[in-house]
DNA sequence: CGTTTGCGTGCATACGTATGCACGATTTAG
DNA sequence: CTAAATCGTGCATACGTATGCACGCAAACG
């Protein structure tokens, strides 16, 4: 038996995919009354009496046909996409793929499909993603702004009619529902906690600058160091860019400066990384000679060598609820004001500090 | 200045994005006017002659309004749809969102965005997935089938109209274009290094039953052992899931046997982290007491305590390669038959073995 | 000067779906 | 037994775009 198949011509030939109309051929009605038993089970508001004979035929000949709606047609039509489009900084960070795969799931069981754009942190990208929601309607955003200002993502909402759920930032916005980590909080009580229960006096912090988090999140350290008395010395507050790599850098600086910090604590796990390598190539012992601490708790921060300690945020939870708030909205089962979500973060001590 | 706006109402109401009419009307042409203007860059087979003042006109009006065009509508009238979908077993393995990271630029350089599905390596979900392809219209599709067969697929080709790339499985398939990593090769090497450099006579294998990768290194592996004139104990092909719950789990089984391995070789790089922690539980030194090698090299295996020796898969060029083959076949760019294309692989010598 | 060519533009239509409206058939009320 | 209400179905249309066709006008040709 020849697995080929017997259609020996090789040309794509164009076969045009079922429509209603086919269905409607086969079951002896009209292409509207197609529609309308098919979509009876869905949308029950618009319902109209169908015979139950009726019904029957159409379902028999759908399946026959192996019948699948042309989602393009009805969104032209002016209904439900079936999509939800996701933007969020980097795909290749751990924190993000774990919430966005939670997002899918969430998605699919609601028979949705997921588009994701990958922003790099970066402005134009930012504008560019709204932009193609405009012209690829979506029923539904999760976005992570880091440069939009809620008055863009308002005009946005405005003119694409897509519901959105925002990832941070719970201080503006209040117009959308929202979820995030209590970041602040968890950053300060993790510099108390260095301080009284580690005994740390000479803390530095490697933040992100002009990024909602890296600002909150210092302020946070701020705030811990002076409630504690303790100062801040020249050059403890560096600035990296989220990656590995800047937080190598951040940490080479650190570690050249006269009075050297004995507890550093980066504002992610990728840069608190960077730290572990920067601070294992000059030789230094963690958490015996500096005391890292890190923030996200992606899955690789338990199986480093020293493993990491770090603030956890919830990502996969953060994603659950992101979804769940979007699809309240989308099926209109809540249609109230911005909703603020806040889950909890958790430090969870480890051995690099 | 209120940055909310002057717009005081709040209710949600919906304004119609400006499509080619709206342009149209504001340039004192057609709409098929405005179409042609806006289509000639993209399309010039159809080029048809417009005056320069026309033209002038129209672009000036579509930036005026900030025109977009609406890619449902595009998409039914039967053009291109400017979507590819990705079809990976999982995005929370690393070696996946790598690929899709850099399938993702090439997209976007090409002006396409990017659907992403979950297999998880279930056969219905698979098939959902290409049912699903058929509701939502794509250009193009990226996939690694792991229970498909080439006829499935080829029946799918003929009904969508999309483009085929895919991933892995060389053997068969040859209908379509499709980037493959030698494993096959890398792993036996990788057996024959083992035994020949190392000094190794008691491997082990952990593999995944009725998968095609499984299935072709434990080939490998066998052969290797055969050629050596070494014996394969009981036992010693161990079935895994490609999670590192599951490596973790075989791994215990190798350690309980009699004739315990002396090293271990995983089908990937989760299943070898399995090991390391199971290895690391048993109080065992790696790779003193037990020899592991991995496959992937996915990011973090150059993080682990010890760092994994392990094969490397270019996943980023082997997902760049797969979205330059597909956008060449898109764009009609190339025609003929389906392109084998094998990245090789490379031993990644490191810590644990 | 009359006819042909080519150039620029508009008209009309199709893609597949959802839905307001109308119409015939049946049932119920008066 | 006639009139009104209800039920089931089809007709027609709109969503926004791309494109074949035709038409008017200018230039070129005989």
């Amino acid at each position: 038996m020849n697995i080929v198949g017997e259609n020996g011509k090789s040309s794509r030939s164009v076969i045009r995919s079922t429509t209603m109309r086919d269905v409607a051929r086969v079951a002896q009605v009209s292409q509207s009354t197609v529609s309308r038993v098919l979509n009876s089970a869905v949308s029950p508001a618009t319902a109209v009496s169908i015979s139950e004979d009726t019904a029957r035929r159409v379902q028999d000949a759908a399946r026959e046909l192996n019948y699948q709606p042309n989602l393009a047609a009805r969104s032209l039509r002016g209904q439900k996409t079936q999509l939800i489009a996701v933007m969020i900084a980097d795909i290749s960070n751990a924190y993000y793929h774990v919430m966005v795969r939670r997002i899918q799931d969430v998605a699919r069981e609601h028979g949705y499909d997921v588009l994701i754009f990958n922003s790099d942190h970066d402005a134009a990208e930012e504008h560019r993603f709204l932009q193609g929601i405009i012209r690829r309607p979506a029923d539904g955003v999760i976005m992570t702004p880091y440069h939009l200002t809620e008055a863009e993502i308002d005009e946005f909402a405005q003119r694409s009619s897509a519901e959105v759920a925002i990832l941070g930032h719970h201080a503006a916005f209040d117009k959308f529902d929202r979820v995030y980590a209590n970041d602040y909080k968890a950053t300060f009580e993790t510099v108390q906690w260095l301080i009284r229960e580690r005994q740390h006096e000479r803390i530095a912090y490697i933040g992100v600058p002009h990024t909602h988090p890296g600002v909150r999140r210092e302020r946070a350290y701020v705030q811990a160091m002076q409630d504690a008395g303790l100062p801040i010395h020249a050059g403890y507050i560096q600035a990296g860019d989220f990656t590995t790599e800047s937080g190598m850098a951040s940490t080479e600086a650190l570690l050249d400066l006269d009075i050297r910090p004995t507890a550093i604590v980066a504002c992610n796990d990728l840069m608190a990384m960077g730290c572990l390598v920067a601070a294992e190539a000059r030789g230094l012992r963690v958490p015996a000679d500096i005391a890292i601490v890190g923030f996200d708790d992606i899955p690789e921060a338990s199986r480093l060598s020293p493993k990491l300690t770090t603030i956890a945020q919830h990502s996969a939870e953060m994603g659950e609820r992101l979804a769940q708030v979007l699809f309240e909205r989308i099926e209109a089962k809540y249609t109230g004001p911005g909703r603020a979500i806040e889950v909890p973060c958790e430090l969870v001590v480890r051995e690099s500090a």
